[in-house]
DNA sequence: ATAAAACCTACAAATTATATAGGCTTTATG
DNA sequence: CATAAAGCCTATATAATTTGTAGGTTTTAT
């Protein structure tokens, strides 16, 4: 399952997608609008601005907004961003690689070969799928 | 990610599925396999037992056995009962289903509709493997 | 100068995952 | 029939992660 954090990214990066016309979007206006918790909000604006995603204007008047067209925006940065891994195991990470520890040969593996295949068929979705797709159904 | 708990009870199933010629088959044999803590596996066997997967006999030259075919345990089966939800929202998931709360209306929610798509991808791929497939890989 | 806003870091609380403890029950066997 | 070996069961402890809070710093419009 998704984290809230993660949740809470997508919801922020809609409003801002459907108000990027309106210029710097405060905080507290999307935490309201969620019901989320305006310093958790924060923290995650904070990650999204760190990684590329959002612009920010400081002081008063300031807010955020959307730095990248939605339809650069793939689902699947979000969700590595804040929540890591999209594997179901380590061992087939394409991004957070880890090996089993009690695996003494991951080729050999049969659970491996099932999870690289669920993995691809997400990916397949996840990065095809932008935030464009998600404000085009709303 | 799955828990390590889901992936300990596949290793014992596919080390209880390599000797079902063998009898009962001790718990510690399969935690010294794969280097699991022993009460811990333990507690997983217990569940697969009462889930129906295992037979168990107790005492003096006891142990756990398979007591359905591999080709009738689906990894899906197995997810869900350990990890609970495959579904990466819980507002798509089809046996863990809970709206969100931040979602007005989930019928007009643009994740809704491609977390469902992952669901069924998913789905597709862990509800057609099962437990016979992994034993053939290996 | 002031107030409003994002920035930053650290910490606190809650939840979940992982692991352990210890006694109970069953059973093969000498 | 005593004993030891094994699973059964429930509760608790520990660790890790997630979620949320606090409080001060910096920037900026007015």
């Amino acid at each position: 399952m998704l984290s809230k954090k993660t949740k809470y990214a997508f919801h922020a990066l809609t409003y801002l997608g459907k108000n990027q016309d309106k210029g710097a979007i405060l905080i507290q206006e999307i935490s309201e609008n969620y019901g989320i918790s305006h310093k958790f909000l924060e923290n995650i604006l904070l990650e999204l601005k760190k990684a590329g995603f959002l612009g920010s204007k400081k002081g008063k008047g300031g807010g955020y907004y959307l730095i990248k067209p939605p339809n650069e925006i793939a689902l699947s940065r979000i969700i590595r961003l804040l929540d890591g891994p999209i594997a179901l195991l380590p061992c087939v990470s394409l991004n957070y690689y880890e090996p089993c520890e009690e695996c003494e040969n991951q080729e050999r593996c049969g659970l491996n070969k099932v999870m690289i295949r669920v993995r691809d068929e997400t990916l397949k979705i996840l990065e095809m799928k932008t935030l464009q797709d998600i404000l085009e159904e709303e």
